[in-house]
RNA sequence: GGCGGAGUCGCCAAGUGGUAAGGCAGGGCUCUGCAAAAGCCCCAUUCGUCGGUUCGAUUCCGACCUCCGCCUCCA
């Protein structure tokens, strides 16, 4: 079977074939964060599931070129530099840091390109000038420049490729009421804000006047300039379907006048949103959690990582307290199985062929079904314990189904357990515990027992001695 | 109101026109000085509700109920 993904452009599950007439290079972009605060678990879910999309790709053979956006300038980050009084550099900078070491803790993948909007005004210009160039923009009275859906429908572009709305019907809401500017159509969007007194020291000069760039431009600038004018893959969240990546889209196309047959981006896929105890997170419920949050409660990326992981990227994701105690659980359990066969494993053994791999990739290769995949992974470790169990393993064998774990891994992104160095005391505690065990003085060994607990240690008999672990 | 998604065990979650994967939690047994880990066994005659199509539906169709998302801040 081939690899097929949903694709939000046609509602369906289609065959992923990449542009590249080798069928090899495929590049990617993602929507990446605002970095005007922490980054919240449901931002994370976003980003775990493209490090898998791209980790799977590259399971599958492609060579993969990631970019994912860090936008540096847009409202809410003006506001908190003016609140501040810091300078926009600085303040972004901070958050990005910080956004990046938690993408670290949950074992993504780190794109290969990752470009500020700030360092794409150039382009963006460029961009806004091929678009009033050919009429699709203009220039308001207030000064900004806007895209004019209109326009560009007359130039038979289609607007509307990702959602199917109304506009004539559409709700006319508070925002829009309240809405100052001076726009054609209140479906038209801005492409350059002009410069307003609170926007401080964040403005660029340009060909309509100080001003900076909208919200949506800075992705179709970044994505065809590293990625080039057409490409195979855009990622993101579900909420930015519409109008985000609509505007995308309608600003790529209507710029570039793609000819026939052509166009911005093959295939776009978006994950549902996560909800959090079973409704949406927000400060005021108190169920809004950063990653550091849950770092601060104990648990540890790889633990949320699995989380993230454990659920299809297109079902709305119920994220609790939990779950996460579970996916320790479940993380256990398999650690446990490859720990077992790593101590049994020989020389380490080329990857090959072997029913985890198959099944896994049965699994994955019809859009991602990672919930079917853990299926098969979890089977396979009750039948490798089995065996372990029965010593019905060779030490070749163990090999073979280690690399086939490695191999799942590589896409999986979980890695060890992290690895504790066992303090001296606790060495110590345990060869008293094993001398009063010989001695069969039980309850000596059991006080003795009680006291790794309280350090923060389990100990296990095993027929080669015992053997501490992290509680 | 418009558009879209979803309701499967206590919790999480696959799946199929032919009679329900997997994980967590729970129960029993084996192993163990006792544990732990592991193994074995048990744990949804049932898939939101009601109709329809069918030899047969959880799976297809219709209606209804509930939940969620989007409708110009949003992952």
């Amino acid at each position: 079977m081939a690899l097929q993904l949903f694709n939000t452009l046609t509602r369906s599950v289609e065959r992923f074939v990449p542009l590249d007439s080798a069928g090899k290079r495929v590049g990617m972009y993602c929507c990446g964060p605002t970095v005007h605060d922490f980054a919240h678990i449901g931002n994370f879910r976003t980003f775990v599931f493209a490090d898998l999309t791209r980790r799977y790709l590259e399971f599958r053979g492609f060579a993969v070129l990631h970019v994912m956006n860090i936008t540096d300038v847009e409202d809410k980050i003006i506001k908190r530099v003016r609140e501040r009084q810091t300078t926009l550099r600085e303040f972004t900078s901070k958050h990005e840091t910080e956004f990046l070491a938690d993408f670290e803790s949950l074992q993504c993948r780190r794109p290969h390109i990752l470009p500020r909007a700030t360092e794409h005004i150039p382009e963006i210009i460029s961009l806004i000038e091929k678009l009033v160039a050919r009429g699709i923009a203009y220039q308001a009275a207030d000064g900004s420049v806007y895209f004019s859906i209109t326009k560009y429908r007359g130039c038979g572009c289609c607007y509307g490729q990702l959602v199917n709305l109304d506009f004539e019907a559409m709700r006319v809401g508070e925002r829009v009421a309240c809405d100052e500017y001076d726009k054609e159509a209140v479906a038209d969007f801005a492409l350059w804000k002009r410069r307003v007194p609170e926007d401080g020291a964040v403005f660029w000069p340009s060909p309509w006047g100080e001003g900076r760039p909208g919200w949506h431009i800075e992705c179709s600038a970044m994505s065809i300039k590293h990625l080039g004018e057409s490409f195979d893959l855009h990622l993101g969240g579900e909420d930015l379907t519409f109008p985000h990546h609509e505007d995308e889209i309608a600003q790529s196309e209507g710029a570039l006048n793609y000819p026939p047959g052509r166009r911005f981006v093959k295939h776009w896929m978006h994950s549902s949103h996560l909800l959090v105890e079973g409704k949406k997170m927000s400060k005021s419920l108190g169920n809004f959690f950063t990653l550091r949050d849950l770092l601060a409660k104990g648990f540890s990326g790889r633990e949320v990582r699995y989380l993230l992981l454990s659920a299809h990227y297109r079902s709305q994701f119920n994220f609790t307290l939990d779950g996460l105690a579970g996916a320790r659980a479940s993380l256990a359990r398999l650690d446990e199985c490859v720990g077992k066969l790593r101590e049994l494993a020989d020389a380490p053994s080329a990857p090959q062929e072997h029913d985890l791999l198959v099944a896994f990739t049965k699994a994955m290769d019809d859009d991602l079904n990672i919930s079917a995949a853990w299926g098969a992974v979890f089977e396979w470790v009750t039948e490798t314990n089995r065996k372990l169990a029965a010593n019905e393993l060779t030490r070749p064998q163990a090999a073979a189904a280690l690399a086939a774990w490695n191999r799942v891994d590589e896409v999986f992104g979980l890695g060890g357990p992290k690895s504790e160095e066992v303090p001296a005391a606790v060495l110590a505690l345990v060869e008293q515990r094993q001398a009063a065990r010989q001695a069969k003085d039980f309850k000596r060994s059991d006080v003795v027992r009680d006291q790794l607990k309280a350090l923060g240690w389990i100990v296990e008999d095993t027929p080669k001695g015992p053997r501490v672990k992290r509680i």
